[in-house]
DNA sequence: CTGAAAGCGCTTACAG
DNA sequence: CTGAAAGCGCTTACAG
C-alpha cells in the first residue's frame, strides 16, 4: 500500500497533524521535528494525496479550459502561455475541446460545477455556443478573444474592428480601391467583428464595400480557398483581399498561384493573426498581429486573481495589434485607380 | 452554501447513503425513492462533488498528457484525439509542457504519484529526458512514439527506419543517388531513428551516405532552414533531400526558393509525419504519413486499459506508415546520374 | 429496498 | 511547539 500520512507520522513519532505541518507548513514545527518528518517521508516514499488536500482546503489548484479546437494554427500558441502562465503560479490545467458537440461542452462545464477545476477559460466561442446552458457559472470564468456572454464575465482580448480597419487601410495605403473580403462564419464572435469592421473602414474611406466582394467561409483552409476561388469569379475581381485569418489567406495565395496569378503583384492579400501561417507564406504575406501569447498569460492571471479573490483584477482587457506589412507593393494599376 | 448530498438526503428524507444510491446508483433503490431524490436534487441545484467522490472511490477519472510544447503541426493533431478518445471513456485530460525545463516534468510527474491523475501518456521524449527521477513509476504510463523508459512502459508509434526507408526509396526510385538528410537533434529518439533509416537505406541501395550532406537542426522550421542553406553549400549539393519532419522540408522549400532552385525540378524533396506543413506547401511536397490520431487514440485506449486493469492491452504497437508520393519527377540529370 | 457507520487522507481551529 | 478531534463530501460493506 501506498504510505499515508499516518505511516510517516507513526515512522516519525509524532502526531499525524505535527507530520501535516512539518511537511505543508514547516514554520510551524521545531527543527528537529521537521528533520524527522520528512526523514520519515523520504525513507517510505510518502507522497502528499492530492485530491484528499483539495477536499479538505476546498480548492483543486486546477484550471480548465475550453477551447473549439487545437488542430490549427491559432490556438495552440494560447493553450501554451495559459499553461506556462497556470503552472507558474502553481496550477494545472485541465483542457477540452467543444467543436464536436454540445454535449462536450456542457460535460466540461460539469467540472467546474463539480468541484474538479477551480475556474475556467473559454476561447471556444467560435462553436457557436452562446452560453452556458442552466445558471450563469458563479464560479470564476474569464473569456478569451469572444464574448461568449452578454455581461458579467470579463474578456480579454483585442478590437477585432481595429483588426480589419489596420488590413483594410494598408491594401487602400497601396492604392487598392476594389478590396474584398473573405470573412468568416458569423458564429465566430471576432471574425464576424472583422467583417463589420472590414465593412465600416471600407465606407470610412469612401470605398464601397461590394457584398459580391465579402465571401463566407467556415474559417477552414479548404474553405477558404473555395471561397478565394468565388472572388476570382467575379466580373470585376478585388485587386486586394483582406482574409479574417492568416490560415484563410494562406489558403487564398494557393488559390492565386493556381490561377497564375503573382502576390502581390497581380493580387494582394493579407491576413490577420500573426501566425506562422502568414510569416512561412511564400511570399510572407502581411498581417495584423494579434497578441495571443499575452492574451493567453494576461486571461489566465485575471482567472487565478478571481480564484484567489483578488476581484479588483477583473474587467475587460483589450490589448493592441499592430500591422505587420511585410511589405505588400501598389496594385498594377495603382495610378489609374488613385 | 453549495448544497452537499446531505442537503439533498433532507430534503428527499432519506438517508446520505440511499441519496448516493439514487443518484450515482440509480438501480439499487425504489423508482419512487429514485425520483423523490433526483427532484430534491435539482430544486436544490445539488451538483456532486467529484474531489470527494474521488477521495472515496479512490480514483480520478483523469489522465495526464505530457508534450514537449504544442506550438507546432505535430503535437496538436495528438492532443486533439487524446481528449477525445479519453472523453468518450469518460476520462478527462490535463495537459503540461515539459520542454521548457526539467522542473517541469518533475512538477508533472508529481501529479501522477501526488494522486491527481490515474495514469499518463508521455511523448515529450523529444525533450531529452530520459526517464523519471526517482523510481520507476508504478502507475500506469503509455509513451506515444519516443522510448524514453528502457522497458516495461508500452509504446505505441510507428518504425521510424521504415519512415526513412519509404522516403529515401522514393526519391532513389525517381532516379536521384546524392541524397541528403536533414535529421533532427539526436535527443529526439524517433528523428534520430530516422537518421539511422536514412543511412541505412542509402546503404542497402548502395548509396553512399556522405556525412557532408547530412545536416542536424534542432528541428524548428528557423534552424531547419539554416540545415538546407548549409547542404546547398556543399560543394557537390545532393539533388534531392529527405527532410526528417515535413516542417523541415516546408523550411527547405523557403530556402530553395531564396536560391532560386524550382522544385521538385531543381531539387527534390520529401518529408515525413504527414502534417499540415507538407500538404499546405506549394508544390504540396511527398511525405511518409504517420497516423497520429490514431496513434493518440490508441495509446489513450491502452493506458484507460491500464487503469483498469485490463493488463492485457499492454504491448508495444506499431502502427504502419504509408508514402504519400504527390508525384516527385526525377532529377535533372537522372539519365546521366542514374 | 434502506439506514447507520466507517473511512478515503488530508488540514486546521482549539486547547495545552 | 504539539496533539486530539472534527470534518471536507462522498461511497459502500454490513445489517436489517
Amino acid at each position: 500500500m501506498r504510505p499515508t500520512l499516518t505511516d510517516v507520522a507513526r515512522l516519525a513519532g509524532v502526531s499525524v497533524a505535527t507530520a501535516s505541518r512539518a511537511l505543508s507548513n514547516p514554520d510551524l514545527v521545531a527543527d528537529s521535528t521537521r528533520r524527522a518528518v520528512r526523514d520519515a517521508a523520504s525513507s517510505c516514499g510518502y507522497k502528499i494525496n492530492l485530491v484528499a488536500r483539495s477536499l479538505r482546503i476546498q480548492r483543486t489548484d486546477t484550471i480548465m479550459v475550453l477551447a473549439p479546437h487545437i488542430d490549427d494554427a491559432f490556438y495552440p500558441a494560447i493553450l501554451a502561455s495559459i499553461e506556462e502562465t497556470a503552472m507558474a503560479l502553481g496550477y494545472a490545467v485541465m483542457v477540452g475541446f467543444t467543436a464536436k458537440s454540445e454535449k462536450h461542452r456542457a460535460a466540461y462545464a460539469e467540472l467546474l460545477f463539480n468541484g474538479r477545476v477551480d475556474g475556467m477559460l473559454v476561447m471556444d466561442g467560435g462553436t457557436g455556443v452562446d452560453r452556458f446552458s442552466g445558471p450563469k457559472p458563479e464560479l470564476p470564468v474569464v473569456q478569451l478573444f469572444d464574448r461568449i456572454y452578454d455581461s458579467g464575465v470579463p474578456t480579454v482580448g483585442v478590437d477585432d474592428r481595429v483588426v480589419a480597419d489596420l488590413a483594410v487601410r494598408h491594401l487602400a495605403g497601396n492604392g487598392h480601391r476594389r478590396i474584398g473580403h473573405i470573412a468568416g462564419p458569423a458564429a465566430i464572435w471576432r471574425l464576424a467583428e472583422r467583417r463589420r469592421g472590414f465593412v465600416e473602414a471600407m465606407e470610412r474611406l469612401g470605398l464601397h464595400a461590394d457584398s459580391g466582394q465579402i465571401a463566407a467561409c467556415d474559417g477552414s483552409w479548404e474553405s477558404a480557398a473555395q471561397a478565394m476561388t468565388q472572388l476570382l469569379a467575379h466580373p470585376q475581381p478585388p485587386t486586394a483581399v483582406f482574409c479574417a485569418t492568416d490560415t484563410m489567406a494562406s489558403a487564398a495565395l494557393a488559390v492565386c498561384r493556381q490561377h497564375g496569378l503573382a502576390v502581390p503583384r497581380d493580387m494582394a492579400l493579407i491576413g490577420a493573426d500573426g501566425t506562422v501561417d502568414a510569416a512561412r507564406s511564400y511570399p510572407a504575406l502581411p498581417t495584423v498581429h494579434v497578441p495571443r501569447a499575452e492574451i493567453g498569460g494576461r486571461a489566465t492571471e485575471m482567472l487565478i486573481g478571481l480564484i484567489r479573490g483578488h476581484g479588483g483584477l477583473a474587467g475587460d482587457t483589450i490589448l493592441p495589434v499592430e500591422l505587420l506589412p511585410r511589405g505588400n507593393p501598389a496594385p498594377k494599376h495603382a495610378a489609374a485607380a488613385a
